[in-house]
DNA sequence: CCACGGCGTTACTGGTCAGTAACATAGTGT
DNA sequence: ACACTATGTTACTGACCAGTAACGCCGTGG
């Protein structure tokens, strides 16, 4: 187990490098647009030791792409461990990481949905990887409401996870515009929905994050 | 201007045929993974003549968009055209369009979002045609919902922004899942933020189309 | 009948890219 | 010290692709 101990100190092992700079590389230009010699260069590396671990580019893509799943379903699980029993907490995290996501990360979107829109072979094995991890998430988000208590889980599920998805296309197409405003949306679209019973306790956690959030114009609708 | 007059009743022109080309071809298998060659192949040409047309394969790509954006733009002064001084007609037609395109063009999604994924260089003039033609589209229904007499005209064209363009992104990602279930998100979602005034008028009008469209589980929320 | 413009055809250039072969080197465990 | 393994280096192949050159064809308009 102990080997190369002082070089993984200096600097992570060639898979690694080459991991990540395919990561940076594929994400800010697109997966097409890159070659492997240049993955290789940003890895400080060269283009054999790439094919010694990544039999092909293709491969190289599945790996990125199930990296990036791994990440979110990590996510996912933090904030399950972070607020069990608690599926409240949970929504209000995501939501958190939604908005997180939607600041920093402009300008390329959801990383996932433009590698779908790159490769459309039907049959190229990115696709599945992609089309499994969004059906997951959607289906996370259903439990998740569902254990909330909220009425019509399905459907307040496949709202947000549109509105997401929209948010980090349109953040590519339309500058500056409705993306920014999407956790506003979110939050208010949660508030209509929550179950009946604890509105105020979630009117109150939301007015907390609201405060830190800087409000501007009233959610509305909220303390009518 | 009488030229060639045989000849276009037996079939178009070489540069239609090559945007008509350029257009099928860009659509289903994406910009960079169609040649020149493959769309002067499949317009009947050959590819002296698309560059004759065409100075460069970025300018085709410049027109394929505007042709889509024209199209677009047209569609809308259609509506417009179709019900003068009825916003609310024009908002369920325009409903009708999101329901047929996203039941037909399945799979593929939106080709100007697609597009602008592909084109991730900044400063390509397609990401110009794209942003200005969303923002354009976003901006229309804003005035719409402005015109109709909706209390956050801007909230509620963002909203149903982001889920029409969360519906066409994910049904590329998410095997058929949120994005079938968009239009009656829409029409739930607008008959929440309709004009006080007119409640009665528009549930009437919304449950005439919904019979048509075959209603399954409630639209809850609405009845209560 | 002739000139001209739109179109077709072939062949080419220069560049990029995925993938491979062969060889050299350095670190590790024994 | 030795062998093994992971890595680096160089150079190559074959394919594809954007863009161009040169020439030939044909219809129209004068």
């Amino acid at each position: 187990m102990g080997q190369t101990i002082k070089n993984a100190a200096v600097q992570p092992p060639p898979r690694e490098r080459i991991l990540a700079a395919a990561r940076d590389l594929f994400y800010r230009h697109g997966i097409r647009a890159v070659g492997v010699d240049a993955i290789a260069e940003a890895a400080a590396t060269n283009k054999m030791t790439l094919y010694r671990h990544f039999g092909s580019k293709d491969e190289l893509i599945s790996a990125y792409l199930q990296e990036l799943a791994k990440e979110g379903d990590d996510l996912w699980q933090r904030l399950r461990e972070t607020y069990p029993d608690d599926p409240h907490a949970q929504i209000e995290g995501w939501v958190q990481h939604v908005e997180q996501v939607l600041t920093d990360c402009s300008e390329r979107g959801c990383a996932m949905a433009n590698a779908a829109v790159e490769m459309r072979e039907i049959d190229h094995p990115a696709r599945q990887i992609i089309d499994d991890y969004k059906t997951r998430k959607r289906d996370q988000l259903v439990r998740l409401f569902s254990e909330a208590g909220y009425g019509e889980p399905e459907q307040v599920a496949d709202e947000v996870f549109l509105l997401f998805e929209g948010a980090r296309i349109s953040i590519q197409c339309c500058s500056q515009g409705p993306a920014l405003r999407v956790v506003r949306m979110l939050r208010s679209l949660l508030a209509d929905h929550a179950p009946k019973v604890e509105v105020e306790a979630l009117a109150a956690r939301d007015a907390a994050s609201e405060r830190k959030a800087g409000a501007k114009s009233g959610t509305k609708s909220k303390e009518t």
